[in-house]
DNA sequence: CCGTATCCATTCCGATACTG
DNA sequence: CAGTATCGGAATGGATACGG
């Protein structure tokens, strides 16, 4: 049977990954943000089939995270840029590359892997606080509602 | 042919999405942040077929997300808990759930999603901070290396 | 109540070949 | 270069039936 769509659930977790849940798509995100716009650039640093990628690429251009541009080169074919809406998903791969790096032993190529391009900071963790200013942590606090 | 593994990935963001980049498991991490503890409870609240349901638990017991322990009560079934790395995807969870309540429509049953159980106060804005302390958002920051 | 095992249709993914 | 078309094996997901 066919996966079930979560994009109508009162919960926005399940609503964004009903979107960006699938193999490959916050890769492409990823890669996006770090500047890639082609498709073959996007294909052949990720290893993916194009078959694949095509499918992705359409999704994301349906959902709005991204957008095809014509290409500011001569060439005929067109970029794929993030949108705005896109660009949201900034915190999520933050977050996602921060466990990683702190629970998933491997060999990052650069152990600072975030760099604040205007002036070159490098970028501290990411911080949730409540309302009074208190950064919070998974450890000491519990959830009541976490839609 | 078989997905691709990312686990020996260099960038810690798809070393982390090859454990929690399946459908449903992000949500069963979801559901345990929110104090579920067992199978049924999760198999209700999510609607996911319990095979599939077993065999999510089965590969987030193996990467040490969640543990069993006997069951608080009589029962001499067990408990699924989440591990202090599994506490480690909080932030991702709650990345997922601010850009769905911004960017994707939808009614929630309950517009604040996030409190802080000990004083009740909302959580606030998540923050991703440069090491100057300065806040950064993705419009105004281009980031030269996101692994 | 807590799963496990099996079945089956659907979907997914990668490889390959092909088009403009 | 930027895809599209097709194919086959694998995995998915739901239903159901079955044990502890």
């Amino acid at each position: 049977m066919r996966r079930k769509s979560l994009s109508g659930a009162a919960c926005p977790i399940a609503r964004t990954l009903d979107i960006i849940g699938d193999w490959w798509t916050l890769l492409i995100v990823r890669d996006c943000l770090r500047g890639m716009r082609r498709f073959s650039e996007l294909q052949k640093n990720l290893g993916v089939s194009k078959n694949i990628l095509t499918r992705r690429l359409r999704a994301l251009v349906a959902q709005e995270i991204l957008e095809q541009k014509p290409a500011a080169d001569g060439s005929a074919y067109q970029e794929y840029h993030l949108t705005e809406k896109g660009r949201g998903l900034f915190p999520v791969l933050v977050a996602l590359g921060q466990f990683g790096r702190e629970n998933l032993p491997g060999r990052d190529p650069n152990p600072m892997t975030l760099v604040d391009k205007k002036n070159r900071q490098p970028v501290r963790k990411l911080e949730i606080r409540a309302a009074d200013g208190r950064v919070l942590s998974p450890g000491d606090t519990l959830m009541t509602r976490l839609h």
